[in-house]
RNA sequence: GCAAGGGUGGUGGAGUGGUCUAACACAUCAGACUGUAAAUCUGACGCCUUCGGGCUUCACAGGUUCAAAUCCUGUCCCUUGCA
């Protein structure tokens, strides 16, 4: 029942362009993942929403069948990639319009095209698109962040319904924005809650400056949106960033970091203070335990510190896959280990 | 043995009188990464330092010069060609 997602914490591994980077979709099943976050932008840019729609769906493309698949709205890539100048493109309240630098294409991204393309994507749980800001922006520009926030919440679900986006199974999210300004946290979560979605997804930038996760913000959120809907914590985070979330009542979760750090040779192990185990340290070349001695993926039934060491540092992909098949076991089992403590 | 060219930091390799502890790359040692522009990026990398700076390096030994990795002499090595 996909009414039930949310129920119980779950973390979702980025599939952003249709796979979890270095891994085969058996490799990622075996990691014990159930639900993935896509991304509309870049599936969109490659290989087109019409193509995946026609060739059935991205669940059947990716011949992922373990559980839900998120689509994330492009609202981030808006984010990261405009307002930081690294594409070109501009902003208004329609939505966004930009030009990849790879192919010179003009992709235009408004509330209504955003939830279109999710349709035909064919993913399970939507997300609205949103005006997401960095976390330190004055307070003008959280302002306006908020209010397109909630005109294009307004119109994505709008149009979710007239595409029958709850006939066909379907959950669209809204994303809270606001910034570091607790009283628009606050307005940004009411509004979106009077609209009646299926979720709530913290949204904005997650860590401060000094890379602190921004707790009180989120708890803000938490407090002005509906009981019984999810929670969504996007792009959080560090494991104690996912504890600290959890054990204020968040249970979705994805990050980039579990990821990108094993393909960039930081891992997780439950054997280690803070978790951390900087697997490219010379110190670990000759270290024949496991990565985490208590780990049954892949990666620790098989294989030595001192062997992924050695693949890592020579660059070899079997060392990245190794890494990033034991950091999504390592999530998936912090998940676990959080979930029977509630 | 003769002729020619060459010996630069862990490696490759710039530099041919001052701006040289010596480009650049690699290796090494650390660090970062939070809705993926990311198999990426940043820093350190002769020694000492009260972080202002101080001291010692370019095969070795002398010499010229205010000043030498750079010019000269000798020594020792290496490469190629001819014997």
């Amino acid at each position: 029942m996909i009414e039930d997602f949310g129920k119980k914490i779950t973390f979702m591994p980025d599939a952003t362009r249709g796979a979890v980077r270095f891994l085969t979709s058996t490799q990622l099943k075996d990691t014990g993942t159930k639900n993935i976050v896509v991304n509309t932008l870049h599936l969109l840019i490659h290989p087109g929403a019409d193509a995946i729609a026609d060739l059935g769906g991205i669940h059947k493309f990716m011949n992922w069948n373990e559980g839900y698949m998120l689509s994330d709205s492009g609202g981030f890539q808006v984010f990261s990639l405009l307002h930081s100048k690294k594409w070109e493109g501009k902003i208004d309240s329609n939505g966004a319009t930009f030009k990849s630098p790879r192919e010179g294409k003009i992709y235009t991204l408004t509330p209504e095209s955003s939830v279109e393309i999710q349709m035909k994507l064919g993913t399970d749980i939507l997300v609205a698109l949103d005006d997401c800001r960095d976390a330190q922006v004055d307070r003008r520009e959280a302002e306006i962040s908020v209010e397109r926030t909630l005109e294009w919440g307004k119109r994505s679900l709008a149009h979710f319904k007239k595409l029958g986006g709850y006939e066909k199974g379907k959950l669209i999210s809204a994303v809270v924005q606001g910034a570091n300004f607790l009283d628009l946290r606050e307005y940004c979560a009411k509004e979106l809650s009077k609209m009646g979605f299926d979720g709530y997804n913290f949204g904005g930038y997650v860590i401060d400056d000094n890379g602190k996760l921004v707790i009180e913000e989120m708890k803000v959120v938490l407090e002005n949106t509906p009981k019984d809907k999810f929670k969504y914590a996007m792009g959080v985070g560090k494991p104690q960033d996912i504890v600290d979330s959890a054990e204020i009542g968040y249970t979705v979760f994805d990050t980039v970091l579990v990821t990108r750090n094993a393909r960039h040779g930081t891992l997780y192990s439950f054997d280690e203070a803070d978790y951390i185990l900087r697997l490219k340290n010379s110190q670990y070349s000759k270290d024949i335990k496991p990565i985490d001695s208590t780990c049954d993926c892949e990666a620790c039934l098989n294989h030595t510190r001192a062997y992924i060491h050695h693949m890592i540092r020579v660059g070899e992909a079997t060392g990245m896959i190794l890494a990033t098949i034991h950091n999504l076991r390592f999530y998936q089992r912090l998940v676990e280990k959080l979930q029977s403590e509630v």
